[in-house]
DNA sequence: CCCTCTGTTGAGCACGTTCTCACTCGCGCA
DNA sequence: TGCGCGAGTGAGAACGTGCTCAACAGAGGG
């Protein structure tokens, strides 16, 4: 009878000590020859490589992060990767990680503080490095604040709680939205409407989001600055495209239609132009569009649409080395990063000061 | 001098040591009462719950792996999170795996082999207990196949490579394309093309992805079976959105210009609509198109978007079940899920059977 | 009184790695 | 010969957890 002979590559993985005896070393050696650290004989390098090489020997990183107390890993609670804006910022993020090493555990909040919370303490508990964060509410931020007190890294990305001691990366909303609307009272608008972010809070918390209010706020201030009064059916809350189609329908259908809307968001743009293709409103003739970040779809909608265009891939990538930089540095100063919008004219908008 | 207090909530977290020091039990005491298992006294139960919360104690689950050898995080490799398709594909994998209590660490490929291949590594060092993967090339795959022989957890979604002998999660790409191509001819169509996926293999590599060649083949067989002859013009190959254009606009202008054209995926599609409009043609008059997959932006084109939609975020889910259940069962015969796809009509094809 | 059974507890091993410490050996120099 | 020195090596600790094993106390039955 034959005897048995051991399979060469075991299921289950071989680990370093596998690799020493198959090499006829002792577990230090063969970990340094494959660590590169402390003295080998070229002899011993040699002999450890090729028993590496047969047995497949992979580091385990659990077992090597249980040692040096990183994980190499970042966490990433988001309110949702399938909005086009937060897929970017990902990807931004996932790459600035990842040329420094780190890999990306991603979490979904939908805006969602539980989520937040749940998703918090499982990112907290394994342990990852650091953790770039959407907060869904300003309110209900306890658990980030712990966290920072905890000495967890933390940076805060697109908006961001007032008064929590982290970076912050975002864009200058408030700016943005008010030089868009100025812009657009300039040509001779005075009827200008903007549906605000809904709160939604099925566990009693408020979900203000910082961004979105900025947004809103330079517009209202850019309204009042040239005398204009914002009814408020002018600025009905709604959440999400489908809520935003039926406000704006609704609006556009009353006496006092205004003659221009502003999307604060990708989302609620989409919603918008639902509603002026459902009343068989011609844009820019009958009604203006203006929206928040440039999209891919944005040229493909005729006419082109006028945006405030925001780098979310940078976003990503600038809160990636704000994070990594507070991992290397954890008493660093906190800063804010505010990154540049662009407005990007296309046709969506109708200069009323020109007849015709 | 005062002494100095030291501070309740260290820093670096605290141990399951701690606890049980603070709360006057053994470290097996406290382990048994957090961790719900063998029987602990009402009294001690309290005790170390009360130490748990006073020091703001957090499981180490990287500790825990090393025990349990299950990380319970899965691995997603995909070529892109900011392509819509794919990010919800991850939204779904991401909510299959956790409500299941897997967490998700996304890495991107760009469809590179290369990039292919450092992520699998890392997944594998990082001890992931299941790979999502959309593979970057059918060619060069060993790899993968190699993950397998380890006993490698894999589910391959969108495209696979044929003869890796693992789960498969994609939609009927042959017969959506065969189908929406047969309609199309059906209403009068004979000239219609399809711009094919260029192969870019800077590594030498051929990166032929199924999905993509199957919904093309899908194209020529209906062609062929219609007795069509398509000439090789109307299958320029291009990479992404502004290739696609190029090579769309160039067929346009010729004499031979087709009535109608098939995006194989969105930026296909894309690339199609900006062609057209380059050139000034009315769709659906002058030329018809249709795409593969339905995102937020096909009904805010004028006309909107025929299309073949597909389940991106149910295929996601699946193949988080697929990944889950073979990692219960690693030796359960490996299953090919086909979800279907929905022909949507909307008005950007011209039946040209009707006169008008 | 002794024995058994059950509830509760603590000691200690294992996971796989990184890294420190101590040891051996060969060589050069006083 | 004695000593120091450096290269190379092995033994073993540490990280924090899950879990097994043995011990111990108290209750209850014979």
């Amino acid at each position: 009878m034959l005897p048995v002979v051991q399979a060469s590559v075991p299921a289950q993985g071989s680990s370093i000590f596998d690799v020493a005896r198959e090499a006829g070393v002792s577990r230090a050696t063969a970990a340094r020859a494959l660590g590169g650290y402390g003295s080998v004989s070229e002899e011993a390098r040699r002999r450890v490589e090729a028993a590496a090489e047969k047995l497949g020997y992979s580091v385990n990183s659990v077992a090597r992060s249980m040692v040096t107390g990183q994980t190499m890993t970042l966490g990433a609670l988001i309110a949702d990767v399938s909005n086009p804006f937060f897929a970017r910022v990902i990807r931004g993020f996932t790459d600035g990680a990842r040329s420094a090493g780190y890999d990306v555990v991603l979490v979904n909040t939908d805006e969602t503080v539980d989520s937040e919370i749940h998703g918090l303490k499982v990112l907290t508990e394994k342990r990852v490095d650091g953790i770039l964060v959407a907060p869904a509410s300003e309110e209900a931020s306890e658990h980030l604040a712990s966290a920072v007190d905890h000495g967890q890294a933390l940076v805060q990305v697109d908006r961001f709680v007032p008064g929590l001691d982290t970076d912050v990366v975002v864009v200058n909303n408030y700016e943005s939205g008010y030089q868009a609307v100025k812009r657009v009272i300039a040509i001779g608008h005075t009827r200008i409407a903007a549906p605000l972010q809904r709160t939604r809070g099925h566990d009693g918390h408020a979900n203000l989001i910082s961004s979105m209010l900025e947004r809103h706020q330079g517009y209202r201030d850019a309204m009042a600055e040239a005398g204009l009064t914002v009814p408020s059916a002018y600025t009905p809350p709604a959440h999400g495209r489908s809520e935003v189609r039926t406000a704006v329908a609704g609006m556009l259908n009353s006496a006092d239609r205004p003659t221009a809307v502003f999307g604060l968001d990708d989302s609620f743009t989409l919603g918008i132009i639902d509603a002026v293709y459902g009343c068989d409103l011609v844009v820019p003739d009958q009604v203006s569009i203006f929206g928040f970040d440039d999209t891919e779809w944005t040229t493909v909608v005729r006419p082109p649409l006028s945006v405030i265009a925001q780098p979310a891939y940078d976003l990503g990538t600038c809160a990636a080395q704000a994070l990594l930089h507070r991992i290397h540095a954890p008493d660093a100063p906190r800063q804010t990063h505010v990154l540049p919008t662009t407005w990007i004219e296309r046709g969506s908008i109708r200069d009323l000061t020109r007849t015709g």
